[in-house]
DNA sequence: AAAGGTAAGCAAACCGATTTGCATAAGGTT
DNA sequence: AACCTTATGCAAATCGGTTTGCTTACCTTT
């Protein structure tokens, strides 16, 4: 015995299929008695709709994707899977609630498969310039949106991150703290939160007259290659009071060669890093960071990209980044914290 | 002009459908010149097969679900997170290269819709006793299959974790470091991971004639909690001189209660924990874990789920963890260590 | 009474693949 | 020549919904 199919339901309703359709659709009129009658014969049999019958005549799959092309397993990958999971697990409920299921695609997939199923769309999860996913998805004509800009590529829509934002909110946080020798330590790769980021230090650097100090490191070099790098820069320039480390795996290491130099936070020197995930939590002593509200970001994603699908044109607007203020950069005794 | 089907691809071929079809799925034999004209002009036309046409004639949706029961958002979450992600990526690789979707299902999903999307199979990453999503989806005849047994359901096909010999494994080599008497600190929910630890705990403990020592904390209490227990706990029994506190989220707190005592680490106290995650990574000092293998268990796990779905039987045996020993339980210049 | 409008619902086509049963042709056997 | 095999491939049914065009019945209007 399978499941009930709508023609079980409509015999047993004394109806047609047709008329079962449309009492669920509401795409044209039912007595209002019949369709009661139907949904309370539905719900009574354990009616659902077939989905693949839905999909098959509508086109659509009712699969949506979530990529990050950033590899899972660099260095840097515990944090950034922290990043995308906060994501992935909002998103998931957002599109479950739409009976759309999310579908995750790991780094490197397969790209032979990855055609095979199809998705109706894809959320892309800070892509860099020239990400290979975009292509694949354009040229499948699979609508494509991202979290944090496509670097060059305005014409796709995107949850804006609001890096400079982020930016900005870390740098004025060291200013007030007393920082007037900030050095900005960052990763190579072509992202547009990196990219908006060192625009950001840059314009800041100029506005208050401090020379700048930009350090950029291989993602992949991760921890290790930041605290070799951080060290010397902290030798080269003792007058350095503040560093703004937004890749949090380098936080870690910076955090590190601040200590071996025996600099005291935030004492000493004040740091502050951008995802405020475990590392930053749990860093010795915890560090500043900012909430960028990617629960709310991850919902909003999935309305545009489902909006997207549906043709209808949508702006939104990404909810403003917010300070975390803890002991790496503010004193204990100055103001309150959240541990 | 859409996407060419089975149809375009036959008119252009020159054959039928049915041979077309045929020609892929090899059901049928077909002329090898035949097969390679239509895979060729398959390839230069673009042409895959409709999943949704599939799916429909096969009764399959193609998607499978990971699902955890344990909140996301308790205090333990993060670490919780990183667990269900490298699961996660793993599986998602698996299931693509199957030309499966892999869905997550977010914790407290919205019930109503769960059945809509229809899943082929679910995998429940360590459930709980009497876990609410067994039911949901044993009452809807999807397989299910579990990452860590369902407590007290042997029938449900699992990867065991083998935490017995997880257990046994830290106790063993807590026991080689010199400890003699070690205390557990474990948590309240009836996981079979919790279980088998506390077994293997006491049958240790009565095998070597060591006063057992047993704390169970609630999960949602977290870090400060287990900071706040197991400060009373080493002050009430300064005797101990090692700790398995297979909850990284514990082993957290615990080492701070450790700090705040002046108990260094790994001199005055061993200390390990199981999940070898971010939390046993950069703790002070970086804490012995165990490798659990997840990224293979997951691997496992979708094979074993996909044989389930098509009514194989099938046994897999999931592979030994093995022991990164680390700082807190090792001195030095005891041995070569993992960072 | 004729014409027009609306409400309710059905039959059949359709989405794109898979599968079953049958047809045709070529070759081999007796 | 009659018969059997094997190779090759096609037509049609099927999966379970959705959508379009049509019918019937009933009510209103002039």
């Amino acid at each position: 015995m399978g499941k009930p199919t709508i023609s079980d339901l409509a015999r047993a309703a004394g109806v047609s299929p047709t008329t079962v359709s449309h009492a669920f659709s509401g795409r044209r009129h039912v007595d209002p008695e019949t369709r009661e009658r139907i949904h309370a014969l539905a719900r009574e049999m354990g009616y659902h709709p077939n989905s693949a019958a839905q999909r098959l005549r509508s086109g659509r799959t009712g699969i949506i994707a979530l990529a990050s092309s950033m590899p899972f397993a660099i260095a840097a990958g515990p944090s950034r899977l922290g990043f995308l999971m906060e994501i992935a697990a909002s998103a998931a409920i957002s599109a479950l609630t739409r009976d759309i299921a999310l579908c995750l695609i790991p780094p490197q997939p397969p790209e032979k498969n990855l055609d095979m199923l199809g998705f109706d769309g894809v959320i892309l999860v800070e892509p860099a310039c020239d990400d290979p996913l975009v292509g694949h998805f354009e040229a499948r004509r699979t609508p494509v949106i991202s979290i944090g800009k496509v670097p060059g590529r305005e014409d796709i829509p995107a949850i804006d991150l609001r890096s400079r934002d982020t930016a900005l909110l870390l740098l004025d946080h060291l200013h007030q703290q007393g920082c007037r020798r900030i050095a900005l330590v960052t990763g190579t790769s072509p992202r547009t939160s990196q990219i908006e980021t060192r625009a950001a230090y840059r314009d800041f650097a100029a506005a208050r007259a401090m020379p700048p100090e930009v350090l950029e490191l291989d993602e992949t070099g991760g921890e290790d290659l930041a605290r070799a790098r951080v060290r010397e820069l902290l030798q080269v320039r003792p007058e350095l009071d503040g560093l703004m480390v937004p890749v949090d795996a380098f936080a870690s290491g910076a955090l590190a060669a601040a200590h071996e130099l025996g600099r005291a936070l935030p004492r000493d020197l004040r740091m502050v890093t951008r995802y405020d995930g475990l590392r930053a939590k749990l860093a010795a002593p915890p560090l500043t960071a900012v909430d960028l509200h990617l629960a709310q970001i991850a919902g909003m994603a999935v309305e545009l990209l489902l909006d997207r699908i549906d043709g209808k044109p949508r702006q939104v607007q990404a909810p403003r980044p917010t300070l975390v203020a803890r002991r790496s950069s503010v004193a204990d005794d100055n103001g309150k914290l959240s541990s």
